[in-house]
DNA sequence: ATCGATGCAAAGCGTTTGCAGGGGT
DNA sequence: ACCCCTGCAAACGCTTTGCATCGAT
């Protein structure tokens, strides 16, 4: 599991490159964020990831590290993701996956799912032609699954 | 079109009732914050929403705006979409849609489309199975279709 | 009379920015 | 030598909260 996370993650050079490829220089504050990043098993704030790399680089600020998350997402690294609450949190996974939302405790969790280019044209053929004409082009997609575990216990406030 | 849109929001009676089942009570502010909700053609921020109120109520101040919505959402009448960006919007409406959400102004408009009960299977007839296994019953799913105008100037940092 | 809601102002919190010093290229 | 990056602190914007007053039940 967590061997699958960390096998998802760029290799250090191929990092280096996707940064520099964007313009931004391949620094150790932002390796180790986007290490961590890499490794996390859940979506880490901001914050979380400042916390984590103090480990590694005991002298980084919390502004670095909101300055090398932007360098990642910027650099197609890492996306930030969107959220109702306050803080936003971060993901360095590179394989496209879908979110899975809990109706009874909120919770969000990832779903393997291939990146499907011709989603939208096999779920109405008619909606890309009505979009292009209103001169939108689609770049990508989120799909959200809503539902619940069956048998588990409600947990909502 | 505006029409269409007014016609899906609740009637103040049924809002009153949402709200006070909720815990919560009907007042002059609430009604006219859903109102103003309801009818609007993009998804407004509570800064908007207080601009808008305030044309009816014009001693009405954006806290209380931000309880407003607070309320509604609470009500189940409203919600609380998620962006990326600093600030929050709400959608009142009730019939379904998908979500077009513009990678350079960051703004979000809806797709008026059918609920499609089988776009799960339809997408991937061996994913139902696969979620059904692991005990989740999907209720329902949001689509964010990603993308932007083409021809408008990126106003992008 | 009670208890929640309002409006105002101030505080809170996540995020961004200005700036002086430092390091890679 | 140049320019980007870092770290610190201050500023910023959205949201929440404390509090006195108001209003509905």
């Amino acid at each position: 599991m967590i061997e699958a996370m960390i096998s998802s993650a760029l290799p250090p050079k191929e990092l280096r490159e996707a940064l520099e490829t964007a313009g931004w220089r391949c620094t150790p504050q932002r390796l180790a964020v986007y290490e961590h990043l890499a490794e996390a098993e859940h979506h880490p704030t901001a914050e979380e990831v400042y916390q984590g790399v103090k480990a590694a680089i005991p002298r980084i600020s919390l502004a670095t590290v909101y300055k090398a998350l932007e360098a990642l997402v910027a650099s197609g690294v890492a996306a930030k993701l969107t959220t109702t609450d306050g803080s936003a949190r971060y993901d360095a996974r590179r394989d496209h996956h879908y979110h899975l939302r809990c109706l009874r405790s909120g919770a969000v969790e990832d779903l393997p799912t291939p990146y499907d280019p011709d989603l939208v044209a096999k779920i109405d053929p008619a909606l890309l032609q009505q979009l292009e004409q209103k001169g939108f082009r689609v770049t990508g997609y989120r799909l959200e699954l809503v539902g619940f575990y069956e048998g588990a216990g409600a947990s909502r406030s």
